[in-house]
Order: structure tokens, then C-alpha cells, then sequence
DNA sequence: TCCGTCATGTAATATGTTACATGATTAG
DNA sequence: CTAATCATGTAACATATTACATGACGGA
């Protein structure tokens, strides 16, 4: 046990869908994954590193690719069944707008309007990532689930879309009070 | 610069509406921003004991309360104004997902069940925290902020169930395969 | 040849959690 | 008086990011 097995389920699973470098690696995780996935350069490399020693991962000589072995697909799935480990909530948006008195209102009203600006380009790139799937990956059986990843995006961005248009719209009715005005 | 502002923000933030002990800190944070914030009890104490160094909190040596102090409350602002340092994106349960071929259907469904039912649950805390804060808070100029935190628990949740609905039907209308069915 | 990209890796640093140690205070 | 809770702190460990060092390779 022990171990952070989610870098491992993250670096096992992608080069369970195809044999990568490194570095490839990286830029799978970042491109593919990066929605509500990251790992760094400096957590990949010696990762392999350790599954290469457990013979959980071997290299194809020729291309230099990770290739994930009969031992490390059985750990892999072992891996999969593991309870969620769940990160530690910190919502740095959430922590201003609570001392949103503090802050100011003007703030809070910038801090709001970015953060629905950037909800909404989200939304926009999860319509291209869905139809490229849906182009590309519809005959795979993986299709469905990147799908149910997407459909996570896309709903969790229209909630913060909505979310900060009320907030904003209760700000506009409030009655103008000077910024950071403490005590 | 430099440290963990997002720790001090929290703790002066805290001390900002009441002062307190480490302990009752610690709880403050766990209850009053537990829905989007945490801070272990190892982080607490290192940062009272700098921000008292700075002269940016102070205790009180009748009650042994933590005070902010004129400098910290100046701090305070500062490091409200910063920029938001957001956390990398880590979602165990898209994660899984994501690889819902390797885990099974049934697995999936079973996750997806788990995750609607949380986020039901979490919707129920939500409408109580709301009208707690409705009575006890309706004359603070803080209320309209906090509500504001509860209203995007709200949309969150409410946001999970949807999405978890959807892709329980989708999976109910899948043609049922074998689990863990790799290549 | 020289630049950009591919590629691998390490060291320094930051951050943060958990477990442990210790003692004061207070309610029953 | 004794158990529970309040309270403070540290040490060990885990995790992760950033910056740096190094070099191969292919195309302009």
C-alpha cells in the first residue's frame, strides 16, 4: 500500500490506452487528462522509475516508450478499485468572497466576472474536446467514460456560469458600501 | 511574498471576525470554512507563531486568544488582493471514470451512485448552513458574502447529482460488457 | 551550424498531514 | 479524583513543484 497510488493509477492507465516516453507522458496527462488530472515533470520521471523496478512498466528498446506489463495491468486494476483518495477542498475564489467585507465589493464583483468569464471559456473547450471524441473515439469502448469526464466539465462549468451571474446580480442590489471597511 | 499566503489569508481572515485560540481556530476552519477550505492542525500553529513573530497577530494573556493587530489586519488586505493560487486539479473519481473500461461498469455505476448520494447529502448540510447564517447573521454586512459561499456549495452539488443521473442512464442503456475487459 | 523540440533526470524547496508527546482545565 | 476536552507543539514522513543540468536529434 502506501504511496501516493494515484500517480500510479494516473501513469499506468494512460500507458494502458498506449506505449509512451516520458516525456510523451507528460504531455498526454497535461493535454488529455489535464481537466481534473495533473502530475509534474519531477513526480512522472522517477514514478516509472519505481513501476520499472517493480516490473510494473518495461521499455520497448527500439521507440524507448513505457510499455505496461502483464504485473502492472493486474496492479493497475488493483489500484482502480481503491477508495478515493480525496484532495484536501481549498478554493481560493471561495476563501475571498467570504471575507468579502474585507475584500470590498468592487473585488468581489472582478473576482466574480473572471471567474464567469473563464467558467465559460471552459464550457466552450469542452464542446471541442466532446466532438472530438465523438469523432474520433466513437467506435472504442473507452468513448462512453471520456464522455462522462466531459459531461463532468461541462456541468460543473454552466454551475459556476450560474453561480457567479447570481452573485453578481445580488451584489448589484446591494447597497454600495466602501471597500474593506473592517470593524 | 513567498510562503503559503493562502494559510496566513485564512488564519488572520478567521482571527479578523473573532479572536481565538489554535484550538478553536482549528475548529472555526474545519466548520465555518470546511466547505471549501482546510488547514491541518500541523499548518495552525507554525503560522501563529510566525504571524505573532511579524507582529501581525498578538495574544491576549487573560483568555490566551490569538488578536489580529493593526499590521495584520494591513497584511490581511494584501493578501487578499493577491492573485488566486489555484490548487492543481486532482479528481479521483474522473480519474477512475476515465478509465471506466479497465474498471468495469459495475464499478463505475457503483461510483457514480456513491458520488450523486454524497452530493445529495451535501445539498441537505447547505440548506441548513443557509439558514443558520439567515438568523443569526442577517445584520452582519458579512451575510450577503457568506451566503454567497453557500450558494456555490449549492450549485456544486446540486450540478453532481445531475451529472451523476445522466451518466447512470447512459450507463443503464450501455449494452452490459464484461468487466475490466482490457485490450 | 544553430535553434527548437524531444527527452531524462536530479536537487532544492515548499507544503502539508499524521502521529506523537505533553500538560492544563473542567465537568461529573 | 478522574475522564474528557481544551490546548500547544514537534518530528517524521509524504508529496509535489520548480529550476536546473544535460544531451540527442532533426530541420532551416
Amino acid at each position: 500500500m502506501a504511496r501516493s497510488s494515484q500517480t500510479d493509477m494516473a501513469v499506468l492507465g494512460a500507458l494502458s490506452i498506449e506505449p509512451m516516453t516520458g516525456y510523451a507522458l507528460r504531455e498526454a496527462i497535461r493535454d488529455v487528462l489535464g481537466h481534473f488530472w495533473s502530475e509534474s515533470f519531477g513526480q512522472i520521471y522517477p514514478t516509472l522509475a519505481r513501476l520499472e523496478q517493480f516490473g510494473h512498466v518495461e521499455r520497448d528498446p527500439a521507440t524507448r516508450a513505457y510499455r505496461i506489463t502483464a504485473a502492472g495491468t493486474r496492479h493497475f486494476h488493483e489500484l482502480l478499485a481503491q477508495p478515493i483518495q480525496d484532495v484536501p477542498a481549498r478554493n481560493g475564489l471561495l476563501l475571498r468572497l467570504f471575507f468579502g467585507r474585507s475584500l470590498g465589493i468592487e473585488a468581489c464583483r472582478a473576482l466574480l466576472t473572471r471567474s464567469r468569464d473563464e467558467a465559460r471559456r471552459r464550457l466552450a473547450e469542452y464542446d471541442e474536446i466532446a466532438a472530438t471524441v465523438a469523432t474520433e473515439s466513437q467506435h472504442t469502448d473507452d468513448a462512453v467514460f471520456w464522455q462522462m469526464t466531459v459531461s463532468a466539465g461541462r456541468h460543473s462549468a454552466r454551475a459556476a456560469v450560474a453561480w457567479a451571474d447570481e452573485c453578481l446580480a445580488v451584489l448589484d442590489r446591494f447597497p454600495a458600501a466602501a471597500p474593506g471597511t473592517d470593524r
